[in-house]
RNA sequence: GGGAGCAUAGCUCAGCUGGUUCAGAGCAUCUGCCUUACAAGCAGAGGGUCACAGGUUCGAACCCUGUUGCUCCCA
């Protein structure tokens, strides 16, 4: 059978997904075994992949595989959140384009273009999952706004309205004029921004300038009589009521109780005090617009001062503004510096740099608004999930995230639940025409409840229900719970999956969703919703910056795999992500991966090659299997260890040198058969079983991380039955070795490696044997079988005296020193300038190791066996020293 | 403006409680090899003042202080 020498992916990966949906491998129902949960971080519906999801479920399947071969009952809920911004932004946009316009829809209508939206596009990503390898268990998905999570939305939003959490109020919103919503804190991201400040004049009404008689003369000196305010946003003095500066202010006290003309609409408005002005910020006088500023809000709040909105839901100019009227604000802002540059009023302007809030949706300019919006209380709701993660009982890991979470936690605002917006869950309040609210369920709940609460008796046709949807990550919240149903049966199949394991997310969602699950999960479960919460890095370019379509630095993912493997892109992205940090993510890495691959193959090659004879095993391999044996089970240990620290990437590292290193380069090496007349002698049979029984452990250790080829290799190097997979196959546990092997093996190692570079240095060929001479009090020859076969060793002797006449190479190695014979034609002087070398790097040593045991507190403070230590490196240097200088003696 | 974190080889990162597992890994680089599994490979080698400056200690990449640079979070 001829097997061919790169191994070919792509039909293999197709293939064993599908084998491994017929067979129902990633199926999970409740048993007997313990479950391991983890819910999929809900991508859009209006995403594609990208590099983030490729990260998140790489390691999530790893997780989920591993889990499986460990005996546990896997299940990995897969889903899609339907994103209520970002999904009616694309729908809307879609729509445009097709010249329909939102307005001229009815809501109806236009969910119905969503819903179509949401079929064609929706699942994209979860398709594109497949192709990574992810094993979830299908038939669980979940969307956000299927009717039953539709249904649990609604009601506890109804549940936390009647236990008091849930408010409606007039508050100051990030206003997205684009999306025309509120969007939260969470969902702003400043930017800097470079604008102008412009110092404009405001006049001041000077008492006896009202008096009309001398209103005439006072318009002559009025230019003179004018306090300046500093700011970058002039298109809001239309809706100035107020200036305001600090009470201490030396400049501003015979100010004081005066008026100030508002230009442009030239009203005359108070100079106010105020705590909060900054003396040094501007000219140290605060232009106060309660309806546009949150500062300016609070401060009017102090003040009782009038709120003059001068801007409309899209970020026009109101009515109210009087000028400018229905100019956009950037326009008006044009506007008003030339209006009042024309007026004489602007004392100057400058270059400002400062940040901007921007909406994380649709990047427009976030305006500060006042508006009638629905609130949670969060204060005591997030108890419970801030002791949660304190305590530990909920992992952050890494956990240098528990300061951050703790922060936002403990200075956490109410949360803004509406968004105006039509596609999402429908806010399920109800309003009588005289503006009184009631909160049920369906319309006729509603009737009811006005009829109880109000005393009013009113029909469906005159009751409205809110415009407004609910925030999507009131629906996320529940994601834990309500893909297993929790909320309507609490008693089902949550009892047993609930609380998850892991939840694998990015940082940037750790209070947007993270939180207010574990706020969910206590408030309805009386239970975390998981145990560890891994946090990814984010995925960035070589330049370090983040990897987004808009900058066009990211990779297409499917490329990527078509071009390396699903197996090779997913080592790659686990190479370069440390928990938690960041990762600069390259493709190269990918290759790397695909080259480890492609090793892995050829190892199968080279296994799969050998005849099996009726031989004796030999020696060597015996002490092979023996060591190798060791190896294994003290790396499974290592292996698992790191697992359980949640580092993935440094077990993926140590798997890559198992496999790579240990198994390919040393132990087949030492077990592979030799050629005699260009004809592979045959192998015995205990030496190729063992070595199939390595094998197919080092599949199964890489099979989280490489599903696919490892699942292929393990039906090519055995016959297996149909459901003898490695994907269900018991990962190995590891256990007892004999770790003296191990030492044995690395000074065995040490040796060979050092003829092989004496082999480099005198330029004796590898085809040409040679003799190793040792001089040691301690000679262990477990190794020496391997050491002949790998560096074509012909005798291995004790050191000779009579042999001393002749021309060595030699190294040293702790106190043993070894003797290469060489041709007498080979030059000593460059022998003798390395002896040189190494015997003034020894001394070096050894006076630094003698100055530390001569220092007395040394001795008395350090520990003993660190004593000890010092103590057998100085005798090991001496020894050294003794041989090289001997060695050097003999030269001349 | 407030807070957190980071800085170790060309790159990405390990380095636990201060002391031979203490300066390490992978990749990249260089040298020699198409050796009969693999050139997507084999064998070997060279790369670091552990950001800088002080301090504590018998001893510091590690602890303390300051400086510089970067990142993130909050406002």
């Amino acid at each position: 059978m001829e097997i061919s020498k790169t191994y070919s992916p792509a039909e293999v990966e197709d293939k064993w997904y599908a084998y491994w949906m017929e067979h129902g491998f990633f199926k999970s129902v409740p048993d007997k075994r313990e479950p391991y949960t983890v819910v999929m971080p809900p991508p859009n519906v209006t995403g594609v992949l990208h590099m983030g999801h490729m990260l998140n479920n790489t390691i999530q399947d790893v997780l989920i595989r591993r889990a499986r071969m460990q005996g546990k009952n896997a299940c990995w809920v897969p889903g899609t959140d339907h994103a209520s911004i970002a999904t009616e932004a694309k729908v809307v946009a879609m729509l445009r384009e097709k010249g329909i316009k939102k307005s001229d829809l009815t809501r109806e209508e236009f969910l119905k273009y969503a819903w179509e939206w949401k079929e064609k596009y929706g699942g994209i990503i979860l398709e594109q999952l497949k192709k990574l390898g992810a094993s979830c268990d299908w038939s669980r998905t979940r969307f956000t706004m299927d009717e039953k999570y539709y249904e649990d939305v609604i009601d506890v939003f109804i549940d936390l309205y009647k236990k008091g959490y849930i408010y409606r109020g007039m508050r100051m919103v990030n206003w997205d004029p684009v999306a025309h919503t509120a969007v939260s804190d969470e969902e702003v991201i400043f930017k800097d921004t470079n604008s102008k400040m412009v110092y404009v004049k405001y006049l001041v009404e000077k008492s006896e300038n009202r008096n009309p008689k001398s209103e005439e003369e006072g318009q002559g000196e009025r230019g003179k009589d004018y306090i300046v305010v500093a700011t970058v946003r002039p298109e809001t003095i239309m809706g100035d009521v107020a200036v305001a500066v600090h009470p201490d202010d030396e400049r501003y006290k015979h100010l004081h109780g005066e008026k100030v003309i508002v230009p442009l609409v030239n009203r005359a408005v108070p100079v106010i005090t105020d705590e909060a002005i900054d003396k040094e910020f501007g000219t140290g006088c605060l232009k106060v617009t309660p309806a546009h500023d949150l500062v300016d809000y609070e401060i009017g709040l102090r003040h009782n001062l009038p709120v003059i909105d001068t801007l409309n839901e899209d970020g026009t100019i109101s009515e109210a503004g009087k000028v400018f009227v229905g100019m956009d604000r950037f326009a008006a802002r044009k506007a008003a510096i030339k209006q009042l540059e024309e007026e004489g009023l602007i004392e100057k302007s400058e270059d400002y740099s400062h940040q901007v809030g921007h909406s994380e949706r649709t990047d427009a300019v976030i305006e500060p608004r006042l508006s009638m919006q629905w609130f949670l209380k969060m204060k005591e709701l997030s108890k419970p999930a801030l002791d949660a993660v304190v305590s530990g009982e909920v992992k952050l890991i890494p956990n240098k995230f528990i300061n951050t979470y703790k922060y936002w936690i403990e200075n956490v605002r109410d949360w803004c639940l509406s968004r105006q917006l039509w596609w999402g869950q429908r806010i399920p309040a109800w309003y009588s025409p005289d503006g009184k609210f009631v909160v049920a369920k369906t319309a006729d709940e509603a009737l009811k409840l006005f009829e109880s609460e109000h005393n009013l008796k009113l029909q469906t046709s005159n009751l409205k229900q809110d415009e407004d949807v609910l925030d999507t990550w009131a629906s996320s919240w529940l994601w834990p719970i309500s893909v297993f149903d929790g909320l309507k049966k609490p008693n089902g199949d949550i009892k047993y999956y609930y609380p998850t394991s892991d939840l694998i997310t990015a940082p940037e969602i750790l209070f947007f969703w993270v939180a207010r699950m574990i706020i969910a999960g206590y408030e309805y479960r009386k239970e975390k919703p998981f145990t560890n919460v891994y946090l990814t890095g984010i995925v960035r370019d070589k330049k370090g910056r983040k990897m987004s379509k808009q900058l066009g630095n990211s990779p297409e993912p499917l490329e990527l795999i078509k071009q390396y493997s699903a197996d090779g892109v997913r080592v790659g992205m686990l190479l370069c992500s440390p928990a938690g940090n960041d990762l600069l993510f390259e493709e190269s890495y990918c290759g790397q991966g695909r080259n480890f691959a492609n090793k892995i193959w050829n190892a199968f090659r080279l296994i799969k090659g050998w005849e099996v004879g009726e031989s004796e095993t030999p020696e060597r391999n015996q002490v092979a299997i023996d060591w190798f044996n060791a190896k294994l089970n003290a790396e499974i240990e290592n292996i698992n260890d790191l697992f359980s620290k949640y580092r993935i990437s440094e077990a993926l590292m140590a798997t890559y040198k198992l496999v790579w290193d240990d198994f390919c380069s040393w132990y087949l090496e030492m077990v592979k058969p030799d050629f005699v007349d260009g004809q592979a002698l045959p192998v015995d049979s205990y030496t190729y079983n063992s070595t199939i029984e390595f094998f197919e452990d080092l599949l199964k250790l890489l099979h989280p991380f490489m599903p696919f080829i490892s699942e292929e290799l393990w039906h090519l190097i055995n016959e297996r039955d149909e459901e003898d997979c490695i994907i269900i196959s018991e990962i190995p546990e590891g256990g007892k070795y004999d770790s003296s092997l191990l030492a044995g093996f690395d000074k065995a190692s040490q040796v060979i490696t050092d003829i092989r570079f004496l082999r480099k240095l005198k330029a004796i060929p590898l085809r040409d044997k040679i003799s190793l001479f040792i001089k040691s009090n301690d000679i262990d020859t477990t190794f020496d079988a391997i050491v002949r076969k790998l560096c074509n060793v012909s005798e291995i002797s004790p050191m000779n005296d009579e042999l001393k006449k002749a021309n060595y190479a030699s190294f040293r190695i702790g106190q043993d020193e070894y003797f290469i014979p060489l041709s007498s034609s080979t030059n000593s002087d460059a022998e003798r300038q390395r002896l040189e070398q190494e015997l003034e790097y020894n001394k070096g040593f050894l006076v630094s190791v003698q100055k530390k045991l001569s220092n007395e507190r040394f001795i008395q403070s350090a520990k003993p066996e660190v004593v000890e230590n010092e103590k057998k490196k100085q005798s090991d240097a001496e020894a050294k020293i003794r041989a090289i200088e001997e060695r050097l003696a003999s030269l001349s």
